[in-house]
DNA sequence: CGTCCATATCTGTAGACAGCATGTC
DNA sequence: CTACAGATATGGACG
């Protein structure tokens, strides 16, 4: 079938895909045109990687637009939106507008409503529904990415529920459902009413073998001799193998799957000794090229290391590297300048980065929860497979596991080789995704009784896959008595009809997008400071506590996840003695509430991924939280008696962790202190900044807008955001001055915002390190009457205060963790 | 007495969404 | 109830 046989799509749509190489659909494609996408049917597709889905998701929202429709694509990650997004605007040509709406990255709001495509995160859309954004209704078309990640614990409820609401939002919706291909795609299709599409069918050919001995054994029964010489390691063989097999006159490159980072660091080394030989000169500068420019995004070791390796041509790939760390080497890898890349899962399931050869060295991981190491999904060593074979430059795909030993090859066969993906499973029926999702039901009127509650959740796929509909019910009733004890639904019973509605904090926490324990955890710990301050405000936030008052009880249960609230004297502990001398400790109730309090609060909180304690940390952190006591908001856990301790001390790591960047501690130490990479201490920062952003408004809500508490939040997160102490907060706050700047100009003597519109030009200019451009453009925004730098010489002492200050070393140029986005 | 290698013991373990309002060196 | 690779400490043989 050809593209331009097509009909149903914008004018020229069918030419362009036959421009770009389409002359014929693959069979996935056609089958998924005969089951009717061009015409708005719903249609799950459960077809390997890279075998053509998108473009199935593009005929079916290209028609749904040429109709006058509106189509929505959601992701399952923040970098896929950017790639999919750009590969859709090649359609802007036929008139046809793209958006993107993420976490951190917004097409502008108002603007996606004009947009034909609008590509979002599940979490996203979510978010959007529950703020009620007006273009949802306007929907016709919905695609959704990778759908078998319903599977996932801790996000595929969102995913779930979403796609729920939208179809009921809008009865007519089609719903195109892209899958990897799992054990149940037909129950997925049942659950969504679409046509089913499955098919193992691939444009590149991938063979899948086991590497034992001196050969790989491929599925096909052929074998391929790589023979592995005494003490050689049997990946470093496999990756020669590869580069050396020169077929279309390019050398291949491999992506090498292990399961801890520090295995992917260690292997990326070791691999640098196979592929840094085999390199030309030309590759040599312009690896050292990029190896500069991974050097520049951060100066932790992380970052060397893999600088290091990279001038090698080989990589490593984890969470723990920053954004840019990733997009960097995952262009080079597909720009063939690097030739190996040793990664954990995140790449098997992230963005594109097709490999001539697969090497899945690892295939059991660590899992606390399981007790030991664990085999591997079939799944997910499927989508690692998936990622051999280049598309236009491989004739075909290998991917290879490792065996040591003949039992395990003939297990490995078994198990990932011959073996079909597991089933998908709800996971829905948990307490933590029920928690949030019933209460945004309710907020956002999807449901305004228990009955219509369950009626809704009827339509999700949980619903279509158990037997057991009690237990659904059951969860959702200990939800309900856990969201009406903390304040955030009201139940009220009439005859056999419960009725449900949020309350004002319900509908506020629902909107933040915060697991209702995070809202009722950081409440609590609000309340219990600004009780004992602040009587006089409790007027104002009377609504907020009445109900939770009344909750309390009704609730005499010690459940864990309720938090207690009375807290008796919060000022027992002596005198806060916060590092900060600029706040004035003495009559000042918001004194009580110090940045390491929040800090731990939010920390505390589910919403907040929880940081190793590692040998030693136990006692470290034990001795801080006694040192420190006085700080924490809401109750200590007792050290022997609690099991909550434990996690206590994690949060109080990540407390600490973010103390040290909000005091301006260096990223390299605090990697180093922590045992973190950059990626992970800028996550850390990141999320508490938007928890603490969230705190701020519950805030105003215990203690009035203008209450201390709100003001000490405030601080708390801008100190976090900025990543500056107390005292350069306010220069901080002007447009274009980091963390670096402030400091430097603090140490030349220009302290404030009013100090940079009196100062000596001379002065600012020197801490700015002569840059005459950049400190106009600092004193414009400062409000400065006439920043022209014209004729001003660089005050020479400035600049060497401010250099000794800053205290890292001068001209290198480097950015700090600040300067990311 | 220092070096090198073999062996015992210890240690630590994957991932990454959201809000809000615009910009670092 | 469950593992295992890498880093580090230990110890012995050797020149």
């Amino acid at each position: 079938m050809q593209p331009t046989a097509l009909s149903g799509l914008p004018a020229g749509v069918g030419e362009a895909l036959e421009a770009e190489g389409v002359a014929d659909l693959y069979p996935p494609q056609e089958a998924a045109v005969e089951a009717g996408v061009l015409d708005g049917e719903s249609l799950v597709a459960a077809v390997p990687t890279a075998s053509g889905k998108t473009l199935i998701a593009e005929l079916a929202m290209l028609s749904a637009i040429e109709r006058g429709g509106k189509a929505l694509y959601i992701v399952p990650l923040r970098a896929l939106a950017s790639e999919k997004k750009a590969e859709f605007e090649r359609w802007e040509d036929h008139g046809v507008t793209v958006g993107v709406s993420t976490g951190n990255y917004d097409s502008d709001g108002e603007w996606l409503a004009t947009r034909d495509v609008i590509v979002a995160t599940s979490e996203k859309v979510d978010s959007l529904i529950r703020n009620g954004a007006p273009w949802i209704d306007d929907l016709t078309c919905v695609v959704s990415d990778e759908v078998h990640l319903v599977d996932d614990a801790s996000r595929g409820p969102t995913l779930e529920v979403t796609l729920a609401k939208l179809r009921q939002v809008n009865p007519g919706l089609q719903t195109v459902a892209l899958s990897a291909t799992v054990g149940n795609a037909d129950v997925i299709a049942e659950w969504l009413d679409a046509e089913l599409v499955e098919s193992e069918w691939r444009p590149i050919d991938l063979r899948v073998g086991v590497h034992f001995g001196n050969a790989i054994n491929f599925d096909d029964g052929s074998q391929r001799e790589v023979p592995v010489d005494r003490g050689e390691e049997q990946t470093a063989r496999l990756v020669a193998d590869a580069l050396d097999t020169e077929e279309e006159g390019q050398g291949g490159s491999s992506l090498v799957f292990v399961n801890s980072r520090r295995n992917a660091e260690s292997s990326a080394r070791k691999l640098a000794d196979v592929t840094g030989p085999r390199l030309t000169v030309d590759e040599r500068d312009r690896l050292r090229e990029l190896a500069a420019e991974i050097r520049g995004v951060s100066d932790t070791d992380t970052s060397e290391d893999l600088a290091d390796a990279v001038e090698d041509g080989s990589a490593f790939h984890h969470a723990g590297l920053a954004a840019e760390h990733r997009s960097l080497i995952e262009g080079a890898f597909r720009d063939r300048l690097i030739k190996c890349v040793s990664a954990t899962p995140t790449l098997a399931a992230g963005v594109n980065t097709p490999a001539r050869r697969v090497v899945v060295r690892d295939w059991r991981r660590y899992d606390g929860e399981f007790g030991g190491m664990k085999p591997l999904d079939v799944l997910e060593v499927h989508q690692m497979c998936g990622r051999a074979g280049r598309p236009g430059l491989d004739p075909y795909g290998e991917a290879v596991l490792l065996a040591s030993d003949a039992d395990t090859m003939d297990e490995l066969f078994d198990r990932y080789v011959w073996a079909d993906a597991e089933p998908v499973r709800s996971k829905l029926a948990a307490e933590p995704a029920l928690r949030t999702h019933v209460l945004a039901t309710v907020a956002s009127g999807f449901a305004s009784t228990r009955g219509g509650l369950l009626e809704f959740l009827e339509n999700t796929l949980y619903a279509t896959q158990t037997d057991d509909a009690g237990r659904l019910a059951a969860v959702t009733d200990s939800v309900l008595e856990y969201l009406a004890a903390n304040g955030f639904l009201e139940r009220d019973r009439e005859g056999g009809t419960e009725s449900l509605s949020a309350t004002g904090i319900g509908h506020t926490v629902s909107r933040l997008y915060l697991d209702p324990m995070s809202a009722a955890t950081m409440i609590d710990g609000l309340r219990d400071v600004c009780a004992v301050d602040d009587a006089a405000v409790e007027g104002a936030a009377a609504g907020a506590y009445e109900r939770s008052a009344a909750a309390d009880a009704a609730d005499d249960g010690e459940d864990p996840g309720f938090g207690t609230y009375s807290r008796v004297g919060g000022d027992d502990g002596g005198e806060t003695d916060a590092d900060d001398a600029d706040v004035d400790a003495a009559g000042d109730p918001a004194s009580d509430i110090t940045p390491l309090g929040l800090y731990h609060l939010v920390s505390r909180t589910p919403d907040m991924y929880e940081l190793y304690l590692k040998s030693g940390d136990r006692e470290t952190y034990t001795e801080i939280c006694y040192e420190r006591e006085a700080e924490f908001l809401g109750d200590v856990p007792s050290e022997y008696e609690d099991v909550r301790f434990e996690d206590w001390l994690a949060a109080l790591k990540t407390a600490r962790l973010l103390e040290d960047w909000a005091d301006e501690v260096d990223e390299d130490r605090i990697a180093e202190r922590y045992g973190v990479g950059p990626g992970d201490i800028r996550g850390k920062v990141d999320t508490a900044e938007w928890l603490l952003r969230a705190a701020e408004t519950l805030a105003a809500d215990v203690d009035g807008v203008d209450g201390d508490a709100v003001l000490a939040v405030r601080r708390a997160r801008k100190r976090v955001e900025y990543g500056v102490r107390e005292q350069l907060l306010d220069l901080a706050g002007v447009r274009d001055v980091g963390r670096k700047r402030a400091r430097r100009l603090y140490e030349a003597g220009v302290e404030t915002r009013a100090d940079l519109r009196e100062a000596d030009k001379g002065v600012v200019l020197g801490a700015l390190r002569g840059r005459e451009r950049t400190a106009e453009r600092i004193l414009e925004h400062a409000g400065r009457e006439d920043p022209s730098m014209d004729g001003i010489d660089a005050d020479r002492s400035a600049s060497a205060a401010a250099t000794a200050g800053s205290g890292d070393g001068d001209d290198e140029g480097q950015a700090s963790l600040g300067d990311f986005r």
